[in-house]
DNA sequence: GTCGATTCCTGCAGGCATAAAGTTTCTTTC
DNA sequence: GAAAGAAACTTTATGCCTGCAGGAATCGAC
């Protein structure tokens, strides 16, 4: 049994374990930065975010299946994101004209603009969360999470 | 036909981006794979067993703000976990003798019990997890991750 | 003491996430 | 071609999470 002071995240255990934490503990940090500056400076939201960004790698749009695998959300999830970003006019969709089940999303080009706005302000904020930890760092970093990644999928 | 595999992120990009997007896939891939697990095999979810976890650390139990501070949450959010929590038997509350605004939160015997069945669980989740991502990886890794976490801190 | 500010917690509205069930549209099979 | 099956999407039920409003208790400055 080993005493940890409460509040803080596993300062020992197995390595495995260790790893996992902190991994996750800094998403969150991150992430949760990321919400609120789009909450706080654009009233919109992280996932609303990603949906735009996906669109905008993808000329030609893409299906509601592609954006949900591409986002790793459930396919009923972006349903109700998309219509809403529909209603803003970001994005339009029609319907498929080679298979009537799907529908094809795509940014309008008011949604092309907005998205860069949102996409500059959040490379800023990205950037100024990473602005203290050094460049070979983070390069060491991106190797070895790129490695992970594949070795957990 | 795709420049990009719609299910891969940004193989371009600038270097602080890519490590933050690739920092976030694998967080959600891992994450979304315990929880899962949580929920097929012991029919709970990973917020509940994150309390647990920080109440098991914590033989004198904790205030409610120490445990929204040491999860990451909102104060409002712990409140409702919490109560399920109870209702289940788990962890049980008292109103602090030094300071009545508080409740203090602490593990039931049983509720001491089940947590270390869902930690062994957990652990083993993990621990295949990271199975074939190499130990010595996983060292540097969580070297970079400690600095990092302080870096944004 | 007592008034005001602060702290701790709970309640509530809104948004995102999942799984599971339900619809519509292909596709396959005979 | 018609019925069985598969696929794409939506809907529904449930749960987590945040921010903010509000009540109760405490602390501080008179």
């Amino acid at each position: 049994m080993e005493k940890t002071i409460p509040g803080s995240t596993a300062p020992s255990g197995t390595l495995d374990l260790r790893v996992w934490v902190r991994l996750l503990d800094c998403a969150k940090i991150i992430e949760k930065r990321l919400r609120r500056n789009f909450e706080d400076q654009f009233s919109t939201t992280l996932p609303r975010f990603d949906i735009l960004a996906t669109l905008d790698r993808a000329p030609d749009g893409l299906r509601m299946g592609e954006l949900s695998r591409a986002l790793l959300v459930s396919n009923g999830n972006v349903t109700a994101i998309v219509r809403q970003l529909q209603e803003q006019g970001l994005v339009s969709s029609y319907t498929d004209p080679e298979d009537a089940r799907s529908a094809i999303v795509s940014l309008t080009p008011n949604g092309r603009v907005q998205f860069a706005v949102l996409a500059e302000a959040h490379h800023g904020w990205v950037r100024e969360a990473l602005a203290d930890f050094p460049e070979d760092s983070q390069r060491q970093l991106l190797t070895l999470l790129t490695q992970l990644k594949t070795s957990i999928l």
